[in-house]
DNA sequence: AGGGCGACGTA
DNA sequence: CGTACGTCGCCCTC
């Protein structure tokens, strides 16, 4: 089927999988809250009606058509009997509501098909034949991983995801990457694993990995089955026994792609909608105006069709390159000679300065890459880069309009010569998200060097408070705005709207995605040399990049059966509690649900409720629990209630959080691999997600005992921990200039003993606990931006006493609140605040006329210099660290960061000199005028490491 | 499904 | 009426 000359497509076809549209939709929605008046289900209606548009506005197509299957038998039924077993039970509500879905296609003026004897995927593979053969870029949106057949160079399918609107756009590549076999031979591989939703039995033991090795082997099923006797062991017995079972779901799942449908492409407009039966239909199923306004936004008519045509050439500077695909060694060296620039002799980025320095002089502010950029090139590499379970599919690489696709999987000669020119050229090299390519070539085999710029990592230190979650979001946040100042518009612009393919191009989405790093490339980097911010990119942003690589793919070992037994253990303490707290309450309330706790406690039990939500709503927050708690001594009742639902509180938590951990172990190595988010931080720091493992419980020993899950891996011995104490203060102290609070880290006491003797003008011996948590409170909410209110409320006490303790510690260090004031100030004169290394965020809204949001970035502005400079020393010792490890020849990796701590997995015989070398890359990560303590563990486990 | 919100875990 | 995050579950949508 891919056998078509270059040539311009004429348009766009969608085809849909209408019961699948519609299953979904009603399985999504609860019956309860989509019906009318008189109980009349309307779920499946209103949720296909919101997908259907939510399709077109993202694809945009001009040919519609959608498949439905009709009642009765296909030859599928008398040849498998069971056949959708599963499926055919459609609950007779959804049934009711099909024939309303059809009234309202018809209203929309979409073309709807259905055919007896033939299922809907027969006639969706027929109309997906009819729309390429016409020419035509077909999208076939189904959720029936049967399409995937149907897909090449001019067929994509769209897979819904979890959510319905991550639909993956199933190319080639995209399945090749998935289940490496080609679309074409994607009906063998599910022939041999089965297809449980359709009640489809396969190979016992078989699933997609095996059934793609054997087809890879052999070719096709058909050879498979020639040679089944040649597979050994358990798989092969089973192959062979279920050979009968195999040839039948072959011909099942092979779709009919020249059934009669008496339609051409050409007929499958739409758009030409009938407003009053639209109307007469939504108000029999009282849909709103709100409803009814959006899809007739999505498909009429000429006016939003002409806006939508007229809007995306406005903010165009993109244009699409001239793309071509290189196949072997020749075609790769020839594109690169021809387009690539000569490679520049550059000194390598990320050379961190030895020994003691002055704290800031590791960056070079003065470094400058607007020239450089001049005579870049792009590289981008596309696949999922989510650790654990990295995937590339291809490469492109871009230099002056002229693009070169590689596609994955590369040969070892393709490859080696791909890594030969990328480090011959890496000085002019520019990717968007370094830490992320490196994991796809990694996948590919590659190691990828420090790049000139890196787009994302460029856009975040340009405008921390600005987070794109696409290359697209980056786009039109920072080109649209200056639409007119570059090229001029030609032809082959893009369309930054959608996301889809241009015309007949089936490497446009890669072409485009190049494209679009290098013009942000272009706006970025003289952004980036104004406010003295490539220095940072280059010397620690990348490199720390690149340690965080290492770091997720490595993962963190867990001990998968003891984080089942901990959730066991807290779900039954939780059900207990819950069963504890329905009894007091006298029904069965979720304790999870804040709305319902309202009625029970403010209502039922008539207490008094302390604090409320922004929205107005009472706080049931653990505070005020606390509260009602231990007000409530003298009411069995309440007090009962409250002691459960705490315990409950307590409990479920650490069960949400052990089995968040459990689901995201990864099934080959048993480890959990973060991904480290670089660019989501205002503040510089790091963030973990998915999971987040910085928010492992650790404040008290129940929690904490999670920690002990953690272990090292094969081939590992023990976890060391490494944390600086007190690092904010210090630097707090450092920047300040307080000699008082030097003075009180230099003396070697325990600072917050310290501290409060010189606050409560009191020897160091006669301090009470109280008084020492109270100053350590105060201390650490000075860089906050605490107010004494809040103090009070923290500590228990009245506004007076936390006034009062204020203003004695602002007498004994004078400086440290001058420096505070002067954060503000200055970020107030200036716009931005920076950190000891440079980094700035900016502050707009501390020149707002709205009170509370003036005085929240009054808070954040006097905190980001603070929280700013801890993430930047953290950051360089990393680096140094992972470094020393790999200089000493260690085998030990950096697993974790927790923001002022590290943790790492320690070889046999490697923790004295591990413990040491990474110590000491944190020690001295920055000389500043207060010594800069790390605190070491080892252990057996992550809480053993504890110290 | 998808968005908002409350609640709560960490530094 | 303390900064910076991420994640979960509930609730609403008509």
């Amino acid at each position: 089927m891919t056998e078509y000359e270059d040539g311009e497509a004429r348009g766009t076809l969608l085809v849909i999988d209408g019961h699948s549209l519609a299953f979904r939709a009603f399985f999504a929605l609860p019956v309860e809250s989509f019906s009318t008046a008189q109980g009349k289900p309307t779920n499946a209606v209103w949720g296909f009606a919101s997908m259907l548009s939510q399709v077109i506005n993202a694809e945009r197509p001009d040919h519609l058509a959608i498949a439905f299957d009709v009642k009765g038998g296909t030859f599928r039924n008398t040849m498998l009997p069971q056949y959708k077993g599963t499926r055919d039970a459609a609950p007779q509500d959804l049934l009711d509501q099909l024939p309303l879905i059809q009234r309202m296609l018809d209203a929309l003026g979409v073309t709807y098909i259905e055919k007896p004897g033939y299922e809907g995927d027969d006639i969706i593979g027929t109309l997906a034949t009819m729309g390429e053969q016409a020419r035509y870029r077909t999208l076939v949106l189904s959720g029936d991983r049967d399409a995937f057949q149907l897909v090449d160079d001019w067929v994509t399918v769209l897979y819904p995801g979890y959510h319905f609107k991550d639909l993956k756009h199933m190319t080639p590549d995209e399945v090749f990457a998935k289940y490496h076999v080609m679309p074409a031979q994607y009906p063998d591989l599910a022939a041999l694993r089965g297809e449980t939703a359709d009640n489809i039995p396969g190979v016992p033991g078989v699933g997609d990995g095996y059934a793609a090795k054997w087809i890879g082997k052999y070719g096709s099923l058909e050879a498979l089955i020639e040679h089944a006797d040649d597979i050994g062991g358990k798989k092969g017995e089973a192959l062979r026994a279920n050979l009968d079972q195999v040839r039948l779901n072959r011909k099942v799942n092979a779709l009919v792609r020249d059934v009669d449908l008496g339609v051409t492409v050409e007929d499958l407009t739409f758009g030409q909608v009938d407003v009053d039966k639209l109307d007469a239909l939504f108000d029999e199923l009282e849909f709103g105006a709100r409803t009814k306004n959006r899809v007739l936004k999505t498909f009429n008519n000429e006016e939003t069709a002409k806006t939508q045509a007229a809007q995306p050439q406005q903010d165009e500077n993109i244009v699409l390159p001239n793309g071509q695909r290189a196949h072997d060694v020749k075609e790769l060296r020839d594109w690169a000679s021809a387009h690539l620039p000569a490679p520049v002799r550059r000194p390598d980025v990320g050379e961190l300065p030895s020994g003691n320095d002055e704290a800031t002089s590791g960056i070079d502010h003065s470094a400058r890459c607007s020239e450089a950029i001049e005579h870049s090139w792009v590289l981008n590499a596309c696949g999922n880069a989510k650790p654990g379970r990295v995937s590339t599919s291809s490469v492109t690489l871009l230099c002056a309009g002229e693009a070169l696709v590689l596609q994955a999987p590369l040969d070892e000669d393709l490859r080696d010569a791909l890594g030969g020119i990328i480090d011959a050229h890496a000085s002019g090299m520019v990717v968007h998200g370094y830490k992320e390519q490196l994991h796809l070539f990694s996948a590919l085999g590659l190691a990828l060097p420090y790049p000139l710029f890196d787009t994302e990592l460029a856009g975040y230190l340009a405008q921390p408070d600005f987070h794109a979650e696409s290359l697209e979001q980056a786009a039109s946040h920072f080109l649209d705005i200056h639409a007119d100042q570059d090229e001029p518009a030609t032809q082959g612009m893009l369309d930054l709207g959608a996301d889809g393919d241009v015309d007949s191009d089936p490497d446009a989405g890669k072409l485009k995605h190049a494209a679009i790093i290098a013009a942000l490339a272009r706006f970025l980097a003289p952004k980036l040399d104004m406010c003295e911010q490539f220095g940072l990119l280059q010397t620690l942003e990348l490199p720390v990049s690149r340690v965080l690589q290492k770091m997720e793919a490595q993962g963190a070992k867990v001990d998968t059966q003891r984080l089942k037994d901990m959730r066991d253990g807290f779900a039954a303490d939780a059900r207990q509690a819950q069963e504890i707290a329905w009894q007091w309450a006298g029904r069965e309330v979720n304790l999870q649900s804040p709305k319902q706790l309202s009625e029970v406690l403010f209502e039922d039990m008539g207490l008094k409720p302390t604090k409320r939500t922004k929205k107005g709503a009472y706080t049931t927050n653990a505070d005020a629990l606390q509260t009602l708690y231990m007000r409530s001594v003298n009411d069995e009742r309440a007090n009962g209630f409250l002691g459960a639902l705490l315990r409950h509180r307590e409990t479920n938590k650490l069960k949400q959080i052990v089995g968040t951990l459990i689901e995201t172990i990864n099934p080959f190595d048993g480890r959990i691999h973060t991904t480290f988010e670089q660019t989501v931080a205002a503040t510089g720091r790091l963030s973990s997600a998915d999971p987040n493992l910085q928010n492992i419980p650790n404040r008290n020993a129940v929690g904490r005992e999670i920690r002990s899950a953690f272990i090292p891996g094969e081939g590992y011995e023990s976890l060391v921990s490494c944390d600086y104490s007190q690092v904010e203060l210090r630097i707090m102290a450092h920047l300040s200039g307080d000699e008082a609070l030097i003075e009180a880290f230099r003396s070697g006491v325990d600072f917050h003993r310290y501290v409060a003797s010189l606050v409560h003008q009191v020897p160091v011996d006669q301090i009470t606990a109280d008084q020492r948590t109270h100053v350590k409170a105060m201390s650490y909410g000075l860089a906050y931006g605490l107010s004494s209110y809040g103090l009070a409320q923290q500590l228990k006490i009245n506004p007076g006493e936390a006034e009062a303790l204020k203003q004695k510690y602002f007498s004994t260090f004078g400086k440290v609140r001058d420096f505070l004031e002067s954060c503000v100030s200055e970020a107030r004169r200036r716009g931005y605040t920076e950190t000891m290394f440079g980094r700035r965020r900016y502050f707009p809204a501390l020149h707002s006329t709205n009170r509370s949001a003036r005085e929240a970035a009054e808070r954040a502005a006097l905190n980001a210099p603070i929280q700013g400079s801890a993430a930047d020393i953290m950051k360089v010792a990393m680096i140094r660290a992972s470094r020393a490890l790999q200089e000493a020849g260690l085998k030990s990796r950096i697993i974790l960061q927790i923001h002022d701590e590290l943790v790492v997995e320690v070889v046999p015989g490697e923790a004295q000199q591990v413990t040491e070398l990474v110590r000491n890359a944190m020690e001295t990560a920055v000389r500043l005028d207060v010594p800069l303590d790390v605190s070491t563990g080892i252990g057996a486990d992550w809480q053993l490491a504890a110290h």
